[in-house]
DNA sequence: TCAGACCCTCACAG
DNA sequence: ACTGTGAGGGTCT
């Protein structure tokens, strides 16, 4: 039966840690709830306890598309068992409990985190809120809600000038962002084949973007094609690294890439999602207790 | 490996 | 109120 609303029973589902942990930048807190956009679907979730109600505009026949997004047929469990279990890592884990890894748009993830560097999540979100709002399609809007766009294809991105991306306040990205989108609108790269590939090979497909290194090259692999071995090592995971596995000397990349997979094992993108809004959010901003 | 440049915005001093 | 300053999920040269 087709019906705009549904209601999933789930365990261990943060919902407010998930979709402010800087995976995804469109989610807007609505009342106890969240409103954003998945694909062209206007999305309203709310979590009460073991319940998780979905809302949409329009009525839907099959939201598997929700259910592959918000990943709800993991389990977490299972995860975090897999973990080290150093007490850094119990710490994260407990200070954040059922927080996941969204399964995001390729394209949508790709273009986020080009636009992501050295800025701070509510710029990441100002930027690409601009660029849907000037380049996005209209979707379907609930009444009373505001109007609310897709976010927009690398087609259409492609036909955009440098000038009007940099009004998007993007400033230096802009050039990054434009060649990207042109490459793939062009068919140089085929963000859905990357499904097929082995990560390593997905990555090294993703490092030929200009604007993308290793550190976005991870997040897309991670956050959009489920790749959870795949490790981004940012500033603040740089920091929780260092204190507490390289006190002495720094490591150098591949050092590190080789210990973050060996240490943290076959969900160590997983473990390192803990890690990175367990930095983020400490009160003591920067410090990672080691005993 | 190692800087420095790169746009722009906001928070925070003074 | 104003101006000055620094740094922010990196990448490229």
């Amino acid at each position: 039966m087709n019906s705009t609303q549904k209601i999933f029973s789930v365990i261990d589902y943060n919902l407010d840690a998930t979709l402010t942990s800087g995976q995804a930048f469109r989610w807007k807190r609505h009342g106890n709830g969240w409103v954003g956009i998945i694909g062209n679907r206007w999305v309203q979730l709310q979590s009460k306890g073991t319940e998780l109600l979905a809302q949409c505009a329009e009525p839907v026949a099959d939201w598997d598309w929700l259910t592959h997004y918000l990943q709800l047929d993991l389990d977490l469990r299972e995860v975090v068992a897999t973990f080290p279990s150093d007490l850094a890592m119990r710490s994260a884990v407990n200070a954040c409990q059922g927080l996941r890894l969204l399964r995001q748009d390729p394209w949508e993830c790709l273009a986020s985190f080009i636009l992501s560097s050295t800025k701070q999540i509510v710029q990441i979100q100002q930027i690409v809120s601009l660029l849907c709002e000037k380049f996005g399609q209209p979707v379907a809007v609930p009444e009373g809600f505001p109007g609310a766009r897709s976010f927009p294809t690398p087609e259409r991105l492609a036909l955009a000038s440098e000038i009007e991306l940099r009004n998007c306040k993007m400033g230096f990205r802009a050039p990054y962002l434009l060649a990207s989108a042109r490459m793939i609108a062009e068919g140089r790269l085929n963000l859905q084949q990357l499904h097929s590939l082995s990560a390593d090979e997905a990555r090294a497909r993703l490092l030929e973007l200009p604007g993308v290194g290793p550190k976005i090259a991870d997040c897309v692999l991670l956050f959009a094609y489920g790749f959870q071995t795949a490790f981004p090592v940012d500033v603040w995971v740089m920091k929780a690294l260092r204190q507490l596995y390289f006190p002495r000397r720094r490591p150098s990349r591949l050092k590190l890439q080789g210990f973050t997979q060996n240490y943290f094992g076959r969900n160590a993108g997983y473990a390192q999602q803990y890690l990175f809004h367990y930095m983020r959010t400490r009160r003591e901003n920067g410090t990672v207790k080691t005993n």
